[in-house]
DNA sequence: TAAAAATGCGTGTACGTTCACGCCATCAAA
DNA sequence: TTTGATGGCGTGAACGTACACGCATTTTTA
């Protein structure tokens, strides 16, 4: 909605100059608080843009700056199950955008903590106007955050939050309730005593403790007749994940229940089918791909909590350009809910896994 | 991202001009199909623009348009807790529009089936340029519908749709799916022999008679151990919901669980208030209102199925916008996921109920 | 006190498109 | 040949904003 004139028609800067007898270009360097007014002027010029509700055209602006945004998105390529949607929706926040120049590159590092910093390194040196990137480990990271941000650079983490390190606002997926909703989902399951495992990636990833944090204090509240059995850590590692887990299923205190905290799941899926243990053992996955489908339909695993890998790539480059396009206007901090799927809702998912034209789910 | 020029400059109509030796005008004919164009000219035109890349830059043409767009969103007053939210996620993504005159106006009649009609019939001889609102009883509006539409107005189905109405798009969260997510939960919450009820609006309404479909179909194929009575009917009136739920707790057959399938929920809560019935009988619910989050926070509601009524809207009008700025171009049809919200996930919906501003969920 | 610098402000152009206007061929009818 | 009509095309003026430039006036400095 716009303010409008008698006439019908939104007031333009050429509006307040005539309303005030003065020039455009005395009500230009007003209103962008710039030198050459004197404060009296500039204070006139204010009180009438208001007062004629001025809403500056913003097509008129981004054709006469033709401002060539760059931008550069910097994820790892592993996990690829949730990064190669999250530049997807990085892609098609892209694709929409309007009026406005806007290169887009994709700065893909092998894994987290392998090549990260250099690739960050590599766009502080390259000046782009504003960088996307996930900041698992923010303590390694923090440093160098705060470097290329006092470098003018706006930082915006994806996926993942380094709170203190100047970034420009964060888009995620609230950790903590991922966790949280896994057990609860389990405390309605379990109604009976029962131990509950959980296999994560990292615990010096901040989100993966989060999760488990949330996970443990709702079990603890929700489900005091259930046992948490000590953390897993796989290190994203497939081996080391197969392994323990077959350790962990083998064990004298066998859970009847696991929550996989990591999209890295399949090396559990694989131990828990070789050991005929599915059906026999409740599981909670994280992310959604391929091969974690025919799973939830068959009812072997009992829900997995989505992260939205491509609503959070979208949301993050459009708050991005809403700031480099409008700097000094407050920025929203997103945080987003995952999404529980389970088997019935299960094909509003999957649907995307393929197809990506025509309907749209999320 | 923006195909470029060796300079790194887009290529514009100008450029195109430049390479064939014609002028801007011949370009700008045969671009948008125009008449004064041979087709060979025509053809030559064609062929550079795809070959430089060309893409409009669409500061510049809505500049030049100036376009004034006007769409009406007509939608109930009640029910508010649905409506209300969803009349500001239109609004938020009109204030996010950047680059064309947008106006507004949202036509709110007092309820579905009092005064929609005559809403929709004023909002057509206004000549809008498209039309936002929520067909509940497709059947009685098609017929008008169809008639605007063949007006050349565009009308676009949120909340609930009406395929065959010649509407040019919809945005709806999956109705039979949050049936079936309703009945999913239950299975897994009842895990003995138990009777279950269903409170519905209308079964007039498409989406209620979807929801129940897939409520019960659900409950069918994963737990045939749950016995479903027949669905009750609130007709949306709150003496009506209140008698119906009294009489069906006193009932003989007095249900163990209740799927609640329309946000008109507050008259069965009273009834198993005075009842006592709060943890004795398990509630899944319809979106979210002030009133319900103690019921959720205290588990006395199981869970909340969350129709996303901002995010509805917001996409409406997206959607909408797209069509109207570049007709011809496909139109997504979106069906969103609904939300199930649990204990756990509240407080990121919570907040949102009072607090609009900073932090951001969804 | 003159020169230099700073301040306050008006002018004009450019951004890429759209579109009304008008010019120049060509061709048919007079 | 003249006249008129027509199809094909070039020209130039907007659209609202940003900003470089330049002029006049005031203030500071030598």
């Amino acid at each position: 909605m716009r303010s409008t004139d008698k006439k019908g028609k939104a007031a333009g800067i050429r509006d307040i100059a005539e309303a005030l007898g003065t020039s455009i270009g005395t009500v230009d360097r007003a209103l962008h608080d710039r030198s050459g007014v004197s404060a009296r002027t500039k204070a006139r010029v204010l009180r009438m843009a208001e007062q004629l509700g001025y809403k500056p055209n913003i097509a008129a602006r981004s054709l006469k700056l033709n401002r060539n945004l760059r931008v550069a998105a910097v994820f790892p390529r592993e996990i690829a199950a949730f990064f190669d949607p999250l530049c997807a929706g990085i892609q098609a926040a892209a694709d929409e955008t309007v009026g406005m120049q806007l290169t887009l590159d994709f700065l893909r590092y092998p894994r987290l903590g392998s090549g990260d910093i250099a690739a960050l390194e590599g766009a502080a040196a390259k000046k782009y106007d504003g960088i996307l990137f996930t900041p698992r480990r923010p303590r390694e990271l923090a440093g160098i955050i705060r470097h290329i941000v006092g470098q003018g650079i706006p930082m915006l983490c994806v996926a993942s939050d380094a709170p203190d390190s100047g970034r420009i606002s964060s888009v995620t997926v609230d950790a903590y309730i991922s966790g949280a909703l896994a057990a609860e989902l389990l405390s309605h399951k379990l109604q009976t005593p029962s131990r509950v495992a959980t296999i994560t990636g990292d615990l010096a990833t901040f989100d993966h403790a989060e999760k488990l944090r949330g996970f443990a204090a709702t079990l603890a509240v929700l489900a005091p007749h259930l046992t948490l059995l000590p953390a897993v850590e796989s290190h994203e590692s497939a081996e080391d994940a197969y392994r323990q887990s077959i350790a962990l299923l083998r064990g004298k205190t066998r859970p009847d229940a696991i929550y996989i905290s990591t999209a890295n799941s399949l090396p559990v899926f694989r131990a828990l089918e070789e050991l005929k243990l599915f059906g026999r053992v409740q599981v909670i996955a994280t992310d959604l791909f391929r091969e974690l489908v025919p799973l939830l339909e068959s009812g072997k695993v009992l829900a997995t909590l989505y992260q939205r890998p491509e609503a959070q790539g979208k949301t993050a480059l459009e708050t991005l350009i809403g700031h480099l396009t409008d700097k000094g206007k407050p920025v929203k901090i997103h945080r987003f809910a995952p999404h529980i799927i389970l088997r019935s809702n299960l094909p509003l998912f999957a649907n995307r896994l393929v197809n990506t034209q025509g309907i749209s789910a999320d």
